[in-house]
DNA sequence: GATGAATGAGTATTCATTCAT
DNA sequence: GATGAATGAATACTCATTCAT
């Protein structure tokens, strides 16, 4: 009656052999979506799955190792197609920025990240082993990727001197939480809000607008900047 | 009889029959950010508070509405406090947004906050009502102020035309993200970190440089430049 | 309907402050008995107890603990009582061996040793302490119990030369036993066997043959056992 | 394909297609003995055997039916052997019985009874029919064979009258309980324990003093006997 | 015959909530 | 008002058994 999977006429056993955990996954992805870790019941996984409850444990060990794989998977695999998208550069860097953050904003605000980020923030805590594995492979690897982009924009001149580790931190809060919020509003009251679209040009158009070169002197930059503490930016 | 010895005078409870809700609610913030929502037992929170299980029923009629009120309680108590600090402008824009996210931020990195963020992010979609209340009184509220300035700045030339609201949005969800950011690494690796004011003057520095005004003098540049502490971004 | 208690008129609940544990231990004993340890369910011990299946964990932290509750309780308790009808030695060392060893066996025979026993070969060995503490507590000493009886009867006379500590532990071993398979005998068969107390005197018999002295005045051998119960052995 | 590599030549299983049963039950047995019957998983079993679990079905209709086997089988099996080497009488009564016993005292201290026997007195009882096996097939047969031996020192003159019956029970309980004590101290306490065969040998002078003939008096054991009641055994 | 993936009934344990004292 | 003993619904996990291959 609830079969996610309709147009499937085998009698129940043996849909997809070797599909199981993605299923499985997928089916878990929805159910930690709807109700949080804690909340979810491993009835309603199997029931979304189209499985049997115990055929969860043949694949994953207990509910936590569940969750750790939903993270590892939703979040990985989009990774390395949004990285894929950015990796050969056309037109100036503010427009190579422009496609990068349009691009990853997208990614930001499909479901399943919206979901893994939720889950990050309110359950990963209990599990100090997923934080660092979620700190270093999707938390670092963006902030790296944003600051090679940047970097090409200070070295072409078209941004001013930035240090380009923190702006790259910052400029990622900026896409993830105003995607998130986006989308929240977008659920929340669907009919009075900016459109997500919208939102991305504001936020686009506001950190291009903080990093890029001042128009005009180009005489004082390199004096004013010497007298600035060395790690932090000194702009121009 | 082998238990609570009700002769001796413990010197812990019975303190401030009046005071008891508060009581309640502090104990049950600190449990709800050790353990989340779902993780809290009630007899944790008792214990706590240095009271009986079931004397918390006399006050809040069941966990939820007990998690509501912690939320609401905290934050609006805090924003309260901090919007006084930030009411009387004094200097010139830039030197009072300065002032009022400094002061805001201060607010942002208290574990209170830090806490009700991240019970916020993982646990409040279940609770509609709660979200309405947080997006209402913390989330526009937080807007609005920083809107305030910035029409200031607008006004005075400090700041470039802005679109106010999407922009006190985004810097809103910058001094938000970042002083999580902040705090949770430091709470990680508290040894090899940026500190926590020295990310805040990065965010600080970012966010002015995304509103100046585009074509400054270049002429006074160098001079209006000397009035700005020397570790912040100085450039026109 | 099923509760044990049915002259009580309370409304189902502080049936018994102080007695939950007793409660509790008696009926996990019943039920050990009829399904052993890991066949008992909690509910079962819980509905037998007339209270609810939580409660018991107020009481015990586990399964396992009840279990080794049940095994102290019961046989210790016991093994006092006995103790205490035995220690008041009164006629020749033959007639105190028949006194004690008839008293233990009335022990040996009752439900709960019966219960005991089975658990304590069945499922004791997964519980090394529990072991521990049985062989301390109820084998040695009962087998030091009999080895002061057969030390007196060998200071006497009336015992042959004994290796007082093995023939104890052989003495223990034959009562234990004979009591446990009559008793097992007697629930299989009612109709066609040995009642218990036959058993008794046989094994009785068996015992004080093997280890009265030797050469018996050949003389008194009629008269002196004349004046033994009919039905033993009045040899010598 | 992740698991079971089907190419693979594994040169344990595929052995013996007729042996199979047995291989299970030997299995099994082991399995059983380090984890009792609840315990043991079909699993274990199948792996332990070197099948797959359903294979087991195809021999045994279910785990309960399995574990009857396994205690027909062995015991049976055992008892034969043993009885083999004890049908051929050699020496006096006294030398038979101390042949007899010693050869089953070896059994008794395999660990296959061992276990048998824990099994037998921990989960047999909820199997009546097996019980009822083992009774006849076991229990009954034992005390039959030694009571050929005793009828045949009564008949001797070695040993005393006895009421061979209840003697061979009860010397049939002293060599399987000691058996099994000293191998479950063997197992707990190797170091300081009385060594196995020393025990054997106790246990052995013990019965044999129980029986035999008193010294002196050959001349009034036959008429005196005749006056106690035909099933006891009357002494002298 | 053999396999082992799949099933789902069964249970120990937890904890929010109640209520007699 | 306070208490905390008692309740019992809820749920992760196990494992005997089945059956498509």
């Amino acid at each position: 009656m609830s079969k996610t999977d309709p147009h499937s006429s085998e009698p129940r056993r043996r849909r997809s052999p070797e599909e199981r955990p993605r299923q499985i996954i997928q089916a878990a992805l929805e159910v930690f979506e709807e109700r949080g870790l804690s909340g979810a019941r491993l009835e309603d996984i199997a029931r979304r799955a189209g499985i049997a409850k115990g055929t969860i444990y043949l694949y994953f060990p207990n509910k936590e190792e569940l969750f750790s794989e939903v993270i590892r998977q939703t979040v990985i695999a989009r990774l390395d197609i949004a990285q894929l998208q950015i990796d050969s550069p056309t037109g100036t860097v503010t427009e190579q920025v422009r496609a990068y953050t349009a691009s990853w904003w997208e990614f930001l605000c499909t479901p399943e990240f919206q979901t893994v980020h939720r889950l990050v923030h309110g359950e990963l805590h209990r599990f100090p082993e997923l934080v660092r594995f979620y700190v270093s492979n999707v938390v670092s690897r963006s902030h790296a990727l944003i600051g090679r982009l940047l970097q090409r924009g200070v070295d072409s001149g078209e941004f001013r001197a930035l240090d380009v580790p923190s702006v790259s931190r910052i400029v990622s809060s900026l896409l993830i939480t105003n995607a998130v919020w986006a989308c929240k509003m977008a659920a929340f009251r669907p009919e009075a809000l900016t459109p997500r679209d919208q939102v991305f040009e504001q936020v686009n158009d506001f950190l291009l607008a903080a990093v890029r070169a001042q128009t005009p002197q180009p005489v004082d930059a390199g004096t004013s900047s010497a007298a600035v503490p060395p790690h932090h930016f000194t702009s121009l």
